[in-house]
DNA sequence: ACAAAAGTGTTCTTCGTACACCCATGA
DNA sequence: TCATGGGTGTACGAAGAACACTTTTGT
């Protein structure tokens, strides 16, 4: 009847080098020497959220762009005794800062290597999230700077859907549904300035429709 | 950082005197005097799945037709000491059954009296996930026998959307989809037969499109 | 015969999709 | 001047939305 909560935090961001891919920041178990979600156990006198927060200032991250819960896990046997409830939360954050705590940012391949007890699962229940959230929400300025480049967040439903999209058509769609305004500032570089916009609401906005169509 | 875990359950249905209206089974906080949502602390040796079954099995509810994970509440304040955090599931079934365990059926209006502690927040998140899962899953089954009439579909989609829908687009629109078939058998009344359908696959089905559009 | 719900098609508009070239800058 | 990514419009087809009457049964 009384039972250990932890709070897991998957944070996740595109790799810099390669924005065609997600990567995650993952900590070490010091007893089976796997990888890990950054997470520990629940205080007393804390909330599910300020524990997410404790966890990630543990890793170096203070302010993710979003934070989201994503689900509990407690089957008995998902990890060793005691028996443990994770309740897991979803981070975004604009590129890898670099971690603190042992942490390190590791490419969310599906073919990556296993993870301590059920942390693959929540892993790909987190991206999984990201992916079905982009059709449906503004989440994709969690994985952004505040100024971005129309092919920045195209780069980024490119790189969490895992295809290609039709660069005329994408600006369309986002035009129409009036979510980004121009700051009036561009980014430069070896060819045409690229004009700089920003999402007009500050969190997450929820659409009735879908941005990209099947 | 040992702390109790509840398993809380929000169990809907739609009202057979008036479909377009939802109902909540809900148990009497004793204590409080006041309602609340079924459910009852985690065993150390059950999953939290098994938890729900059996907080569903308190109150004469064996087998939902659906059933899956909501979200997670752990401000400390949430409930009376000892500090709890909550685990809560949806389940639907296709009318409102004879319930035990001292349970019982109530609107799901809007003006809905106060529930105990933060259960008025989560069955608002209940419903609200029904509300948008409907759009882009077959969930409706879950309100449904297994066998069912058009019209009685759309009463569900008109319930929990709280809106009106056009008779011929609605079934254009599911016949597309191709998620029923006809069953052969037909709902007889005061009236011409109606041809009962079922859903093709036993499950909850998510799709990729929109099954009602904005 | 009448009441009550079931069932069915067409037109118009909107939205998605496919597709190729010129532009502005830095080197 | 060249390489690089930025930026734009149109034509076609598919899907959504609006809309009213006939059918079958029970009483």
């Amino acid at each position: 009847m009384t039972t250990k909560v932890s709070v897991d935090v998957v944070v996740l961001a595109l790799t810099p080098s390669d924005p065609a891919q997600l990567t995650v920041l993952l900590s070490t178990d010091p007893a089976s020497d796997t990888r890990r979600l950054p997470g520990d156990l629940l205080d007393d006198d804390e909330s599910l959220e300020q524990a997410a927060g404790r966890v990630m200032a543990g890793v170096g991250l203070l302010e993710p762009r979003h934070i989201e819960q994503l689900a509990s896990f407690g089957d008995p046997d998902r990890a060793p005794a005691p028996r443990t409830v994770s309740v897991s939360y979803l981070a975004l954050v604009p590129q890898p800062f670099a971690p603190s705590g042992g942490a390190e940012w590791v490419p969310a391949t599906d073919t990556l290597g296993p993870l301590c007890w059920d942390h693959d699962t929540i892993l790909s229940e987190a991206i999984q999230r990201v992916r079905s959230k982009l059709s449906y929400s503004n989440i994709a300025f969690g994985l952004l700077a505040d100024e971005f480049t129309m092919s920045e967040l195209q780069e980024v439903y490119e790189a969490v859907l895992g295809t290609t999209l039709d660069k005329r058509n994408f600006r369309k769609k986002l035009r129409a549904l009036s979510l980004l305004e121009e700051t009036g500032d561009f980014r430069r570089g070896s060819h045409r300035p690229a004009a700089l916009h920003r999402f007009t609401s500050p969190g997450l906005v929820l659409l009735d429709d879908t941005i990209i169509s099947g």
